[in-house]
DNA sequence: CGCGCGATTGTA
DNA sequence: ACAATCGCGCGT
């Protein structure tokens, strides 16, 4: 295909924690809407308590699999989450997207408003983000080693203390507007 | 086959 | 603080 901005299998082939980085300001598109990335959070596999892939299921499978694919999953019985898998083929991972910054300053903060916003449900699991039309991620703006801060994880009970989420600073100023 | 809980969010 | 809401994963 030419022409094509988009990240490659190469891009997604790599250790989770660096692509949910590297993620952070990449843009994503979801039929005629898109936003750059700001928020993002990295699961492993056997080695990540926190993650659905800490062991093999049937919903986890696909952690497993080909990097690059999207993981979508439905949590507290009425929201999805949408993730982009990452590592080689046998090695889990997956990067949870959750934050982008859309056109006009709308900031949609938190996994499952932005999949509720794109209209992202499990009809969108399974989807190779690297060739698909109605889904991808391309190149957005450069993001520096200032950029952003890494924390930890939100919303887990296990494997709390790994600083596996990653956020535009930006966004760190967006959201203490909201404070107080 | 039954049961508890979750990578969340909006409301009180 | 807490309810909403349901599919998955694990134990029986």
């Amino acid at each position: 295909m030419m022409g094509w901005l988009g990240m490659h299998y190469e891009f997604y082939n790599r250790s989770v924690v660096e692509v949910a980085r590297d993620l952070l300001g990449q843009k994503l598109v979801v039929g005629e809407l898109e936003g750059i990335i700001t928020e993002t959070e990295a699961y492993g596999g056997s080695d990540d308590e926190a993650s659905h892939a800490y062991r093999m299921t049937k919903r986890s499978a696909i952690m497993f699999g080909p990097p690059g694919y999207t993981y979508v999953y439905l949590i507290y019985g009425m929201y999805h989450c949408l993730n982009v898998v990452a590592e080689d083929v046998g090695q889990a991972g997956a990067v949870l997207i959750r934050g982008l910054m859309l056109p006009g300053k709308i900031h949609l903060n938190g996994p499952g408003k932005l999949c509720r916003y794109l209209g992202i449900t499990q009809g969108y699991n399974g989807i190779d983000v690297t060739c698909n039309e109605s889904l991808s991620i391309t190149h957005g703006v450069p993001v520096l080693d200032a950029d952003y801060i890494a924390t930890p994880r939100i919303g887990i009970s296990k494997a709390v203390h790994n600083p596996w989420r990653f956020v535009l600073k930006s966004e760190m100023n967006f959201e203490q507007k909201f404070i107080s």
